[in-house]
RNA sequence: GCGGAUGUAGCUCAUCUGGUAGAGCGCCACCUUGCCAAGGUGGAGGUAGCGGGUUCGAGCCCCGUCAUCCGCUCCA
């Protein structure tokens, strides 16, 4: 059959997930709310099964993974000690010229690579700009207006008085959660190093600049794992988990040929080595996983700040140390937007029609099996039976209505696997006619031999 | 936040130079239909993003606001 594919832009990626009901505009009745999506019927469970995928392969096929769901709200003293709360902040100015807004760090750090902005002051980079007349890189010329710090961290009020003691953070990453029950995880598990701590949760940032649908949003949800470490193995550890989550995307669905490495030379404030797993969106290449061997860094500072210790005694040698942690945290609001745009297409089929396709991995469907009767007189009965049987299974829906080749169409664009017609045959033989969604063939098939069958192919490969 | 574009039915759009909104598709019901978006009949659904102004009269003109898209910036 020859199938032509279309490019598939962001606009039409947006208008398909809010017509089938994957993604929805947040508080849309409303107005909505810049920057927020709600994830439909569709989508959540899309998300699901992408959690599901996950929690699989990171969890419960390592030895030695252990998941926790921490709280978002923490004690402010955790940020301190994470040192969020003093450089998670971007110091911004704007160009009063031409109305272009920049970081002042990085403007001066390309004005002069030896100036070393990281270590000035607020203060000090303002004079430093004034002094050195900084350009505009966009117009040229040295006019900006004072410097603003924009903390990325959502900052709310807990009890009944608004002052400042009260302060609570929502979590600017999810990592601190682990890491605060490092002691906890390590004592009630009984574990020995190398082990991981990971955890699904939502992190807050109010960034400057979201955009591109769900790509850059300011709430979004990670999944990640810290592995905790004697320094010396952390750099083996670093490299098998940038190499690992390669893997697991292909088996997401995403080919090699659309993902990259990309090795930060810049590196946040806790980092000694980073790498993001990046794929190609329409709109260019794109974090979707981050590796960083974040050292001793984070454990020392809340061995500090807590008073606690945070330190593992290896009980062969009797040695006592500060474990290296090597963090690889996926963005699953990407990834169910790559994951999305990789399997989104519309077929140009041999007689001129169309049909929009979701050619998702199985095991990733919300959907595995639409169940349609024949007709819907004699034979709907019999599919429900079906329905109420398979249900306890996997997912399935039901389609009565419009032919039989409308519902293909319709189950083919959100990505349903399988789908069976229920007709006399099946009343009187309990045999099902099955139709493939890629291949688009039919087979027919004994009632008994479909559930064994849809549950050997949506099982995750490992 | 800045520059540019946009906002009319669930979706895609029309509504000529201001005169109280239409189509196609989709959806629902019934009929028809035995395997890849057939057909018929009927039906639901919009105070034109929201608020204000000009006008005898605003979807159309003006102001504000909210949101989306494309660039600048940042991150998972």
């Amino acid at each position: 059959m020859d199938i032509k594919n279309k490019k598939i832009e962001m606009k039409e990626l947006v208008d398909y997930c809010n017509n089938y009901g994957f993604i929805f505009q947040g508080s849309e009745i409303y107005g909505g709310l810049a920057n927020t999506w709600d994830y439909g019927p569709l989508g959540s469970r899309l998300k699901n099964t992408i959690k599901d995928a996950w929690r699989y392969f990171f969890i419960q096929l390592r030895d030695n993974a252990y998941e926790v769901d921490a709280d978002i709200l923490m004690n402010p003293r955790v940020w301190e000690a994470s040192g969020h709360v003093q450089s998670f902040s971007d110091p911004l100015l704007d160009c009063k010229e031409c109305k272009t807004r920049h970081r002042a760090d990085n403007l001066i750090d390309d004005f002069d690579e030896n100036a070393h902005a990281d270590g000035m002051t607020q203060d000090e980079m303002l004079a430093y700009i004034k002094e050195h007349n900084v350009p505009c890189p966009k117009c040229g010329k040295s006019n900006f207006t004072d410097i603003r710090q924009f903390n990325l961290m959502f900052a709310t009020q807990r009890g009944v008085t608004n002052d400042s003691a009260n302060t609570v953070y929502l979590r600017p990453e999810n990592a601190q959660g682990e890491y605060v029950n490092f002691q906890n995880v390590l004592r009630t598990t009984r574990t020995k190093l190398p082990f991981s701590i990971g955890q699904i949760g939502k992190a807050f940032r109010n960034e400057i600049t979201p955009g591109n649908f769900t790509f850059r949003t300011i709430e979004f949800e990670q999944m990640e794992f810290q592995t905790f470490c004697k320094k010396g193995d952390d750099e083996e550890l670093y490299n098998y988990f940038k190499e690992y989550g390669i893997k697991f995307f292909n088996l997401l669905g995403l080919p090699s040929e659309k993902l990259r490495h990309h090795d930060h030379e810049k590196l946040a404030h806790y980092a000694k080595a980073a790498c993001d797993i990046e794929y190609l969106f329409p709109f260019g290449w794109g974090e979707i996983n981050g590796t960083h061997n974040r050292t001793d860094f984070d454990l020392t500072r809340h061995s500090e700040y807590s008073g606690k210790k945070q330190e593992y005694c290896d009980q062969t040698t009797g040695e006592k140390f500060t474990p290296y942690i090597i963090e690889s945290t996926y963005g699953l609001d990407r990834i169910v937007l790559a994951v999305l745009f990789e399997a989104y297409r519309v077929e140009e089929l041999e007689n001129g029609d169309t049909r929009e396709l979701l050619k998702i991995a199985p095991a990733l469907a919300p959907i595995k099996l639409n169940i349609c009767p024949i007709k819907k007189k004699f034979h709907a009965e019999k599919a429900h039976e079906i329905m109420d049987i398979c249900k306890k299974h996997f997912t399935v829906s039901y389609d009565e209505s419009g032919s039989i080749g409308k519902r293909y169409r319709r189950a083919d664009a959100i990505g349903t696997p399988w789908q069976i017609s229920v007709d006399e045959k099946t009343v009187e033989q309990n045999i099902v006619t099955l139709r493939d969604r890629d291949t688009m063939q039919q087979t027919e098939l004994k009632v008994e031999e479909l559930i064994p069958y849809i549950e050997d192919k949506i099982k995750f490969e490992a």
